[in-house]
DNA sequence: ATGGGTACCTGTCTGC
DNA sequence: TGCAGACAGGTACCCA
């Protein structure tokens, strides 16, 4: 899935082709993902606008305005491990797991979600989205100026835990899935195994340039492409190609050449050389 | 408060 | 060829 590159990834994909067109119609397939689907979509979202496409962590924002009531809304949406949009022409037959249509005349903004692990919410916007229950809880974005090498020093010294799971927990910094935790302490040098909080600080200072620019060359190569994950024009990302230890248990680490090692932490793979990651 | 395990769901791959 | 089991990019929840 998705993780922080290639939300924001589909987000710019999707921004020219329908921010700002009226909604013609939209309709759901399924009467639940991972929370129950907005009912009578379709009713409530035609004739309305679409204003904006944001993005906060791995959620989308879909700005919704000039409703039949003169009030304005957010869509929340979440790909979850295998969600995908696509804009697909009115006349294109749904497959079996795509759950949500949304029409912009000429135009279908089409979710597809095999494992329905995704999400769709209607925010009614009576309060602000930060106030939302899902995104109140969310941690700094990690392309923020405010995450740098202290914050996270400030941060990692009361997570006692190794730092792999925790540079993946979103309530304290957002969008860092299991590639991207995995790529950014190879770049930095640090064993997933170390203990967050004893971290220095100088090294600190190397995990999060390493975040940084592990998040903004994905972004820039348009996002990976592992599995079933398409971006909005259907084509797919090449970052998968650079990486440099995420899937490559057993093959020469790109820095030393010795086997790179798999792990398990919390539940998931974890990828590393242990030469290079101390 | 923190951390670990589990659950959600389907598709794909591996090994018997 | 068939089938059971493991595993997959996320995250909320329960419990120690």
């Amino acid at each position: 899935m998705p993780e922080l590159p290639e939300v924001e990834v589909s987000r710019i994909g999707l921004l020219p082709e329908i921010k700002g067109r009226t909604i013609t119609g939209a309709l759901t397939r399924a009467p639940k993902l991972r929370y129950p689907l907005p009912a009578n979509l379709g009713q409530r979202l035609t004739g309305a606008r679409l204003a904006d496409i944001r993005r906060r962590g791995k959620y989308l924002l879909f700005d919704i305005d000039q409703l039949a009531d003169d009030r304005t809304a957010t869509l929340i949406l979440h790909l979850g491990m295998s969600g995908s949009l696509r804009i697909v022409t009115p006349n294109t037959p749904p497959q079996t797991h795509d759950h949500v249509d949304i029409a912009f005349g000429d135009k279908v903004l089409r979710f597809r979600d095999p494992r329905r692990f995704g999400a769709l919410l209607w925010h009614d916007n009576q309060s602000p989205i930060e106030a939302h229950s899902l995104i109140q809880v969310l941690g700094v974005e990690p392309l923020d100026a405010a995450f740098d090498g202290e914050w996270l020093h400030t941060h990692l010294r009361k997570r006692s835990g190794p730092i792999k799971p925790v540079l993946m927990d979103s309530h304290m910094v957002v969008g860092i899935g299991n590639i991207y935790a995995a790529e950014s302490l190879f770049l930095s040098g640090i064993s997933p195994l170390r203990s967050a909080q004893k971290i220095s600080a100088t090294r600190c200072d190397r995990l999060a340039d390493a975040v940084k620019k592990t998040l903004s060359a994905a972004v820039a190569a348009g996002g990976s492409s592992v599995r079933d994950y398409v971006h909005s024009d259907g084509g797919a990302g090449c970052f998968q190609l650079q990486c440099a230890v995420y899937e490559r248990e057993g093959e020469p680490c790109v820095g030393c050449g010795n086997p790179v090692r798999k792990i398990r932490q919390a539940g998931r793979s974890t990828f590393y050389c242990p030469q290079c990651q101390k």
